[in-house]
DNA sequence: AAATCTAACAACCGCCTTACG
DNA sequence: ACGTAAGGCGGTTGTTAGATT
């Protein structure tokens, strides 16, 4: 079995089947999973055509990177993750991927999904708080979508905006402000990490699982996730 | 018990970056 | 140096399960 063999069978098959979107089934979990451990989790155009699944490479990419990756942790954020993220947010905004470097298991995606049902959570409790009948505030905590007019939790603050914002909504209630207010409030419970926290710093916060850089495993280590021989034959 | 709301999760889209020929 | 393809990232939307009314 070499790899131009794969690609030659699945450019047949690409040719009668349509990408496949939505949610992914066990059987194409395994699959992914087997071609991954065949062939790396780099090749993601490749793996999408020889494994026959009718996914974009980037489908696939996004299924191991948030679902199917060995290292994943699943379930609620522990209270220090909890604060871990609010604290590189505040640094960094929100650089998602960077901030999941520091929390090993966790996803950019994850760490995303639990910044935005939280912030909303916080947004609401501050509107309540604000006052019932308050007109001045009415655009209050975020900036409100330019095309939609929706309110974005997102648009947040941290110092280190990159391409994706970092705006501030010129006379709204930036994020930064929210921010500030947390911090304030939240001064007694959370050490606030200094302005010129370094990554080192950081990963204090994280267990020694974590690698510096990654909480991407190492080959050895991902083995024990191995899928079993039996699975691979299934497959071959 | 049914309807509605909310939180959490999964997945796609579009843009940007990077690697490679 | 340039163009292109693939990968990576952030934003957004859809789905579902559990909680509440």
């Amino acid at each position: 079995m070499n790899q131009q063999h794969f690609q030659e069978e699945s450019e047949k098959k690409m040719e009668q089947d349509e990408i496949r979107k939505g949610p992914w089934t066990e059987q194409e979990d395994l699959i992914l999973n087997n071609f991954v451990h065949l062939f790396g989790d780099r090749r993601w155009d490749f793996i999408a055509k020889v494994s026959g699944l009718n996914r974009t490479g980037k489908s696939c990419r996004l299924r191991w990177v948030n679902y199917l990756h060995p290292g994943l942790k699943r379930g609620k954020m522990t209270p220090q993750e909890e604060r871990l993220v609010l604290q590189l947010h505040a640094k960094w905004g929100n650089r998602w991927s960077r901030i999941a470097r520091k929390l090993p298991g966790r996803t950019d995606n994850q760490i995303k999904n639990y910044w935005r049902t939280h912030m909303r959570k916080q947004a609401q409790e501050k509107k309540k708080a604000m006052s019932p009948s308050s007109s001045s505030s009415s655009n209050s905590h975020s900036s409100p979508s330019p095309s939609t007019g929706k309110v974005s939790f997102y648009d947040t603050g941290g110092q280190d905006m990159g391409k994706s914002g970092g705006f501030e909504d010129e006379k709204g209630y930036s994020m930064d402000d929210i921010w500030k207010d947390i911090d304030m409030s939240e001064e007694n419970m959370i050490t606030p990490l200094s302005d010129n926290c370094s990554e080192e710093v950081c990963d204090i916060f994280c267990p020694p699982m974590a690698s510096p850089s990654l909480w991407k495993m190492g080959e050895e280590e991902s083995k024990m996730f191995l899928p079993s021989n039996q699975s691979i034959n299934l497959l071959l």
